[in-house]
DNA sequence: ACTCTGCAGAGAGGA
């Protein structure tokens, strides 16, 4: 039976004499889940879980022998699985206890990563360090991953030297920044290669092998997720491309299988044998104690070891939900044999950790340590949150992961076919209707129906019709997609903080700090003639030699103030960096520069690069994509001699990006970065211009902490001198921009020129304002429907949405030149199935960044403005100011009258 | 209570 439950108390460490002789134990008091009984773990098929106590009772669980190492983790608070418990009944209660087959799970909602466990078996210390400044582009690294990915290639039955060439290309642009050439590469892989083959036909020859190649993993009980390099007849075998000539694998690497062991017990296998594989191992390396020639070498794994395997993930886990950083002094490794020794003296030094290599140099000053804590902090409860995505692959059920808009699901399997390469490519039709977040190009988990306990395969989306097409290593026969967690953003942010902070100059940490004032060097330049605020903020950005901070509210121009600044730069002979948070972003900005550098014939267009991937940059940026498959030197010379480099923050944070350095870099939308995510862009260059608008929304987070308010809006109020504000909107009507000027911007707002200020649907071909109703003639108005009381739905108003949109057919308006925005993405899809599909029907949040001639907006709400989306008035700002020529607010006369700022709203709109 | 974009991935190795 499985124990679950929430540690309610102070836990008890001891000692007692039993028939056995001496034996520690540790009495836990349990308190029952939140809303389960204690013991109701996930039902599974093996009906090995019970309900041990009903409603919020406590009771004790002893946890027995080694098992109280896991027990000194635990804090009041923390969750607690025991497997294979046993129950026993003391002074009339029933008191539970280990068993030898028991594992003792701490926070089992946590899932530790392998690699995370291999590092930290070697030091606690070098996963926190991993964790933290990441892994540079090297090329042992790049080796040992493309040995790998020959290895898989090898199993799916493709053709050694095919594998080489193939896998060589498509890490060109990698290759190419380490210096190397593609012949050296791959003498090396094939030394490497040649004992696989080797190894592979000696097994081929005594048996049949059953074979699965990269096998993703995640485990329920035990918290642990990994891909396995391989599994053969169900037992792990890790491929490592260094050498071994002990007889022994190494103990992190056996620590490593056993993970992998564990993992593939809870997937119904039943295994006691590890295979390491040393790649470099060769016959001329035979092996004195042993004779042995081959490079593989089994081991046995024993219960021991899986359980010790445990305990160290649940150091890991514990030490993470207690939000306490490794010291080194947990395991007793050696530090003198240590690579890392020096990075983490350093570390530790500069940010005044106990460690146990010991520290070097001076630590940074407190303000600076105590950001560090609080951003530390916050990218980690960020973490958390990816993890209760993970939780929810296994807590939820398929459908209610569909209603949330995380799974498609009862997919109809049509068929499998074999790619070149080994891959597959699967097909499957979805039932009409449904509706996921999953778009073309994203990774997925494509799996048989259960993505934990099923068979499951991460795979592509390359098509998402009714019918959708995947591309992944085995063929699943995949009835069910669900969004993949990934922590790559959290890692990213976590690695350009710390870069910040101890790799970044003391000038430029002078300048996030407030500790001294933005520089700016003298212009004499007019680089716009007829609009002084975007003149002024181009020659800010040209001049700063720190910062500038240009705040554009909408409709100013922001984009062509950016893209002028950066042919101004580039016409000084600068790099430039541009960037922003979405791929939209910064494909618009990237093509207002391409306008700007032909109108001015300033820059061969090949010297523009747009880094990213083929899904996420646009059709029409794609010819600028940087393609990362080729020959090494051009690949590296097509981006080192890229004059302006685009791509998105997250982008910048990765190892290809980060060993670029630029002159300056340009972040747009720069209000919906977090602080760390400006900075994996701006830690490139040497000065940066933020460009952004923190009246509009604010950065997407999962949590609610630090990381809300950006870098942009705490810069704009550190550093007044470096800051510009555009005033002059080229979008909206006088009436329609009326109100955000004044609710937002101060009164500052005011149309560029008379014809913005004049514009009115008369303006457009074949349409007259006349033919509609005069109550919709003003370029603001507004139609009051009281609604259907529906939370996040409100048929009334999509119906009469729906005949304002004839309306304005009528009048002669084209479809594709009316918007409809809504709060709720439920009340979207309302609404779609009662407007035509060229109407383009979205969220606030997406119509950000986008204009109409008309906007509807339909506000949703019926009596009362409760609920987070009204209170962020943001959200407003957005919606009032995407129309250019009329606005149409459709709502509740009575629910916006009782929130001051929508009462404003509603005045203003009825005038 | 709601909104929701990024990322190839996790692990790759050196005494």
């Amino acid at each position: 039976m499985h124990v679950r439950g929430t540690v309610a108390g102070e836990v008890d460490v001891r000692s007692v004499a039993t028939s056995y002789g001496e034996s520690e134990l540790a009495e836990v008091p349990l308190r029952s889940a939140d809303d389960a009984g204690i013991g109701e773990s996930p039902a599974r098929g093996d009906g090995g879980t019970a309900t041990v106590a009903d409603g919020r009772e406590t009771t004790t669980v002893t946890l027995w022998n080694k098992w109280t190492e896991s027990a000194e983790l635990l804090e009041p608070g923390m969750d607690l699985l025991v497997t294979n418990a046993k129950a026993e009944e003391y002074q009339g209660e029933t008191q539970y206890a280990t068993t030898g087959d028991s594992y003792v799970v701490v926070e089992p909602s946590f899932l530790v990563s392998v690699t995370s466990i291999r590092n930290w078996v070697e030091c606690p210390r070098l996963y926190y360090l991993n964790k933290l400044s990441g892994v540079p582009l090297n090329y042992p690294v790049v080796k040992g991953t493309l040995v790998h990915e020959v290895f898989g290639d090898l199993l799916r039955g493709r053709d050694l030297e095919e594998s080489i060439d193939a896998r060589v290309e498509e890490r060109g642009l990698q290759l190419g920044l380490l210096g190397e050439t593609p012949d050296a590469v791959k003498e090396e892989i094939r030394e490497n290669a040649t004992a696989i083959e080797g190894w592979l036909e000696q097994g081929r020859l005594t048996e049949e092998d059953s074979w699965r190649s990269e096998q993703l993993l995640i485990s329920e009980t035990f918290g642990i997720r990994g891909r396995a390099d391989a599994v053969r007849r169900g037992a792990p075998v890790e491929l490592k491309t260094g050498k071994n000539l002990k007889k022994e694998p190494r103990f992190k690497d056996k620590v490593q299988a056993a993970c992998y062991a564990l993992l593939l017990e809870e997937h119904g296998g039943d295994v006691d044998i590890g295979t390491l594989l040393y790649t470099k191992n060769s016959a001329l390396d035979r092996n004195e104690e042993t004779g042995d020639l081959t490079p593989a070498k089994e081991f046995t794994m024993g219960d021991g070891l899986l359980k010790y395997v445990v305990r160290l993930r649940n150091e890991i886990a514990a030490m993470e939900t207690a939000g306490e950083i490794p010291t080194g002094y947990e395991a007793d490794a050696k530090c003198e044999y240590c690579f890392e020794q020096d990075t983490c003296m350093v570390v530790s030094g500069r940010l005044d950790q106990e460690s146990k290599a010991g520290q070097i140099g001076q630590s940074l000053p407190d303000e600076e340590l105590e950001y560090f804590d609080r951003f530390y902090r916050a990218i980690e409860e960020e973490r958390r949150e990816v993890h209760r995505e993970y939780a929810k692959l296994w807590e939820q059920t398929a459908e209610e992961r569909a209603d949330d808009d995380r799974a498609l699901i009862d997919l109809e399997f049509l068929e499998k076919r074999p790619l070149e390469g080994g891959r597959w490519e699967l097909r499957a039709r979805r039932p009409g209707g449904a509706n996921s977040k999953l778009r073309e190009g994203d990774l997925v988990l494509a799996s048989d129906g259960d993505p934990v306990r099923g068979s499951s395969e991460l795979a592509r989306i390359e098509r998402l019709d009714d019918e959708i097409v995947l591309t992944a290593d085995e063929p699943v026969e995949v009835t069910r997609l669900d969004v993949y967690p990934s922590e790559l953003t959290t890692d990213r942010l976590l690695v350009a903080m710390h870069d910040a902070l101890l790799k970044g100059d003391e000038r430029r940490k002078d300048i996030l700090f407030g500790r001294a004032d933005s520089e700016f060097a003298e212009i004499e330049e007019t680089f716009i003639s007829n609009n002084d605020r975007q003149n002024e903020a181009v020659t800010k950005a040209v001049s700063a030699n720190d910062c500038a901070l240009i705040h554009g509210p909408p409709g100013t121009g922001k984009t062509y103030t950016i893209a002028r600044a950066i042919r101004a730069m580039v016409e000084r002979g600068e790099r430039v960096l541009l960037s922003a948070f979405t791929n939209r972003a910064v494909d618009n900005a990237l093509e207002a520069l391409l306008e700007q550098l032909e109108d001015a014939d300033a820059l061969d267009a090949d010297r523009v690069v747009r880094v990213g991937s083929e899904s996420g940059v646009s059709d029409g940026m794609e010819p600028y994509r940087l393609e990362r498959a080729g020959e090494p030197a051009d690949r590296v010379a097509e981006l080192e001699d890229a004059q302006v480099v685009a791509a998105t923050t997250a982008t910048c944070g990765s190892r290809v990006m980060k060993e670029q350095s630029f002159d300056a870099a340009l972040v747009d939308e720069a209000a919906q970065l977090t602080e760390p995510g400006t900075c994996a862009a701006i830690n490139l260059a040497e000065r940066f211009v933020l460009v952004g608008d923190h009246e509009q929304l604010p950065p997407v987070v999962r949590a609610e902490n630090d990381l809300t308010e950006s870098l942009f809006e705490r810069l704009v109020d550190l550093h007044p001198e470096a800051g510009v504000m555009l005033t002059h909107q080229y979008r909206m009507n006088q009436r329609i921009q009326a109100f955000a000027s004044n609710e937002f911007y101060d009164g500052q707002l005011r149309p560029a020129t008379p014809d913005v200020a004049a514009r009115t649907l008369d303006d457009l071909e074949g349409v007259s304002r006349d033919r509609l109703h005069e109550s919709l003639q003003d370029p603001v108005s507004f139609v009051d429907v009281e609604g259907d009381r529906g939370q996040y739905t409100d048929s009334a108003e999509a119906a009469r949405i729906a005949a304002l949109i004839e309306a304005y057919e009528a009048a002669g308006l084209e479809r594709s030149e009316i918007g409809v925005i809504a709060p709720f993405r439920a009340q979207v899809s309302e609404i779609s199935t009662h407007v035509p599909d060229d109407v383009a029907v979205d969220t606030v949040d997406r119509f950000q960044g986008s204009s109409q001639e008309v906007i509807v907006v339909s506000f949703t709400a019926t009596g009362s403005l409760e609920g987070p989306i009204f209170e962020d008035y943001r959200r407003i700002n957005v919606a009032l100011t995407r129309p250019k020529r009329a606005l149409v607010l459709v709502g509740d006369a009575a629910a916006l009258a009782s929130d001051p700022v929508y009462e404003r709203m509603l005045e203003w709109a009825r005038r």
